[in-house]
DNA sequence: CGATCATATCGACAAATGTCAATATGTTCG
DNA sequence: CGAACATATTGACATTTGTCGATATGATCG
């Protein structure tokens, strides 16, 4: 998978684009590109960060599903884990969806 | 599928987002979310406008699988087709592109 | 009209994806 | 340590997706 923190691509419509640039920008996007993803980072960017915990039952998903998707929006960059007790936190990495904004562009 | 005009989506970070809002969202990005037909939507971008005929030798894909993406671009609203003469010419919606920027702050 | 060329659709297939039950790992606390 | 609880990983499965060859549709022009 692309690395997480470079933050990727120059704007679609000015310059032209790679095959690899598109190749990472799509992963990025990708990662975003689900409903149930989308509802996380929305419940962790208006709470400013939320608890795993809390996730199965909002979003009516089982445990594993909401770590998978955990799991791959973390390894896109978009969110950032954080352990508090037995609980994993997270918090939304804004200059990552701003990267994703400005390569819209 | 979503509708292809209506603007989509409230920002992720401000207000909740609904499972319909982000079926919609996802849709949205998901027809962004390939190299292909980033690079596709990039070469019409800085060109202005391009045609259909030189895409296939651009991209190294058969023309199939070229117009099978250019037509889930269309259905998604983010490129607007218009046959000239004998050519398909494509153009950027570059509303559609904000609408999705904008959903993403 | 009939030939020619551009684009779309069809059918098939391999690969990737979303989902969950079962289980493993890891953390806290008595 | 050992019980209890939160999260991750595994394995399995159905669905979706990207791709292409073959073919159909549609447009121009002689």
């Amino acid at each position: 998978m692309a690395p997480s923190q470079d933050l990727c691509c120059s704007p679609l419509s000015s310059e032209p684009l790679s095959a690899d640039d598109a190749e990472e920008l799509a992963a990025l996007l990708k990662a975003l590109a689900d409903p149930v993803r989308l509802r996380l980072v929305n419940m962790i960017a208006t709470g400013g960060d939320a608890c795993a915990c809390d996730f199965p039952a909002a979003l009516g998903k089982s445990q594993p599903t909401v770590s998978h998707h955990l799991t791959q929006l973390v390894k896109a960059g978009i969110l950032e884990r954080e352990q508090r007790g037995k609980w994993a936190w997270f918090t939304v990495n804004p200059a990552r969806l701003a990267a994703i904004r400005t390569a819209l562009r």
